[in-house]
RNA sequence: GCCAGGGUGGGGUAGUUGGUUAUCCUAAGGGACUGUGGAUCCCUCGACCCGGGUUCGAAUCUCGGCCCUGGCCCCA
């Protein structure tokens, strides 16, 4: 039997509609902020993403060379082609530009939970906003869209500056290092690493930043700096709009192209593999040839949401199906589509079944039958049965069509 | 790339001196029944992840691979 390629997913009728679920809740409430959704390709140049973050990742990408003998991968995420696009064809639109995507990802890494080597993200790109409120903005709609979501989760706020600050003057490979550690969160290493180095006092410092749960605090720590006015106003935003999240000025990020404002997302049931948002203020349009603009975005991990959101119930439209005798197959395809104008779902038989087994069927996929047969041909009329009480009773076609969608269309 | 545990009908289980696999539930298809059958009864279909080795004989022992689960690394 053939399998399906490593760290790839088959999804069934009922986890697809689990997901288009969620995803739509995204969608809408990203959509009621003003960000309209964008589509790129889903294959790319190679170039794309290693002038973004690097040689190194090309091992984690799935690239190959096209016939025409051009160096291309799948997507591994979405920012870089979002920006890509936004010096093409997006420099002279009106600023600022809301944009979200809704799209799947390839990465060549080792699977385990909540890792996918297809795996989808829904992220937005405010680009152009320099402002303390356009990075409060971008978190608050992080907020929003996880909490239509439903899922549960942490939100740890931060902002490079005050550790830059702490690790200016040091060679670039040496702050490189250290937020690694910081990075991994792995405090032991760092001591023993700046130890070595006669940093202690840094360490104390970095420690201390880590620690800091208001900009107050990290300022008393670094003294004064030029973003000062920009992070305070950002967080009083956070606080003035009452919404839950950790001060946390000790995520670091390497990459060079993010600028200030940093935050992730934690989802407490997931395993090893339990970021579920990441986001930040960055300048990547001018590694692409455009202007150097300022922007401001997060990507969502969808398919870790949907494994911390676990069972979900869904409440789908009533189903209904038509049940006839052999005489009532041509009265059974006009009900059918009375029906389905009317925004029902209505499956009709295809097995040439006889009544009961019909019945039977329809007992076990759908919410409702409409029963035809000699007597309904007659009357002009059908009968419909409620396959959950079992209750049934024979009434006109527009009778049956209010009744049924009383409980909902699609 | 590394470590650990796994892989038996669609789903769940059992299966060692190596000897035709088995069982339960369920699903699916067919039949009986032909206006309630959402029932009952009968029948059918359906699996040892793949490949090499040892052996008269491998689900079982052995080697390699693939895939799954969790962790490490990485995480744009």
């Amino acid at each position: 039997m053939l399998q399906k390629p490593r760290g790839t997913r088959d999804f069934l009728p009922e986890e697809m509609e689990r997901r288009r679920l969620i995803e739509t809740r995204m969608r809408t409430a990203a959509r009621r902020w003003g960000y309209r959704e964008v589509c790129t390709p889903i294959f790319e140049h190679l170039e794309l993403f290693t002038m973004k973050s690097g040689e190194g990742i090309i091992n984690e990408m799935y690239a190959f060379e096209d016939k025409g003998g051009r160096e291309l991968t799948l997507r591994p995420e979405i920012t870089a082609a979002v920006m890509r696009m936004y010096v093409n064809e997006g420099k002279v639109l009106p600023k600022p530009l809301r944009w979200c995507y809704f799209a799947d990802c390839f990465r060549y890494e080792r699977p385990q939970k909540g890792r996918y080597r297809q795996f989808w993200q829904f992220g937005v790109e405010l680009i152009g906003a320099d402002t303390a409120s356009a990075d409060a903005e971008v978190i608050l709609l992080a907020d929003a869209v996880l909490r239509t979501a439903g899922v549960a989760f942490d939100l740890h706020v931060g902002h490079l500056a005050p550790m830059k600050h702490l690790l200016h003057g040091l060679p670039a490979e040496e702050q490189r290092e250290i937020m690694a550690y910081l990075d991994k969160h792995d405090l032991a290493g760092l001591e023993e690493r700046l130890g070595e180095k006669g940093l202690g006092d840094l360490f104390t410092s970095l420690v201390g930043l880590m620690d800091c749960r208001t900009p107050g605090e990290v300022f008393a720590i670094t003294g004064d700096l030029p973003e000062r006015e920009r992070i305070e106003e950002t967080f009083a935003i956070l606080d003035a709009q009452g919404i839950a999240y950790t001060a946390d000025f000790g995520i670091a990020r390497g990459l060079d192209y993010y600028t200030g404002m940093v935050f992730e997302v934690f989802a407490p049931n997931l395993g090893a593999e339990n970021q579920i948002l990441g986001g930040g203020a960055y300048r990547l349009a001018h590694l692409f040839g455009g202007d150097d603009v300022a922007s401001c975005g997060f990507a969502i991990g969808f398919d870790r949401v949907m494994v911390s959101l676990g069972e979900l119930l869904l409440e789908g439209e009533p189903i209904a199906g038509v049940v006839c005798t052999p005489e009532a197959r041509a009265r059974a395809l006009e009900v059918a589509r009375a029906f389905r104008e009317a925004g029902i779902r209505t499956e009709v038989d295809l097995m040439e079944r006889g009544l009961g087994a019909q019945l039977s069927h329809a007992a076990k996929t759908a919410d409702y039958a409409v029963v035809l047969g000699k007597r309904e041909i007659e009357s002009g009329r059908v009968t419909l049965k409620n396959l959950h009480s079992g209750e049934q009773q024979e009434m006109t076609l527009a009778d049956a069509i209010a009744e049924v969608t009383r409980f909902g269309t699609c």
